[in-house]
DNA sequence: TTCTTATGCATAAGAAAATTATGTATATAT
DNA sequence: ATATATACATAATTTTCTTATGCATAAGAA
């Protein structure tokens, strides 16, 4: 299962863009969310997850809400102001490595 | 200096992909190109990479050629064939990791 | 009705893969 | 002389994941 060891480092990245694009979130969606997006290639695990989630809000870029469904605990997490500002930085350092890796990987996509 | 904490993971395939355009390249070189082609934004340091081509050796990936050249030293790497195999498939792999990445932080790139 | 799968959170132990800090040595430019 | 560039290497530490485990409810299958 969840062969994808190539993607260490962007985790953040990653559900700070989703939460942007969102509004807000809940944990598990998230994992949900990532596999359909990328149709099963990647799989966040919860414990790569949770801690990334806990850690972006101790860092005041996240808040969390939480709320009760079919009996069910869920965190709803969305961007503070300053996630958002940040949000906008990762993504474009993000964006940056892959035009990178792509040069690296194959030069003739980029040249377009 | 070196900020780049996003290419975690694709370090292997960097080399081999190098490595296979080159034919051969030793570690200096390697770091020196990978700086060039992606203007600086990815730095390769030695506590990374010389690791890594030990274990890409003794994976038997690579084969070493010492070399002398104006009194320094120099280990000239190069694909074995186990090596020309296995860059095929990590580079697909890599592709397909670029991909996914592109679709989940700029979607519309993708669609074309 | 029992068992499995899905939903939902969390943390601890361990592994992998980097960074940072050293160390050695020669060549070149200031 | 001194700093920078070239060239290799490794140890200590940190970051960031995977794997394993734990708890709990809901829904579907057997």
């Amino acid at each position: 299962m969840g062969n994808s060891k190539l993607y260490k480092g962007s985790l953040n990245t990653i559900i700070l863009k989703l939460l942007e694009e969102k509004g807000k979130m809940y944990g598990y969606e998230i994992t949900q969310k990532v596999k359909e997006l990328t149709k099963g290639e990647l799989k966040i695990t919860e414990g790569a997850l949770y801690p990334a989630l806990h850690k972006l809000e101790a860092e005041g870029l996240l808040d969390v809400e939480v709320a009760k469904v079919d009996n069910r605990l869920r965190k709803y997490y969305k961007l503070t102001e300053a996630g958002e500002k940040e949000t906008v930085n990762r993504l474009a350092e993000l964006e940056e490595f892959i035009r990178s890796m792509q040069n690296l990987v194959n030069p003739k996509w980029s040249i377009e």
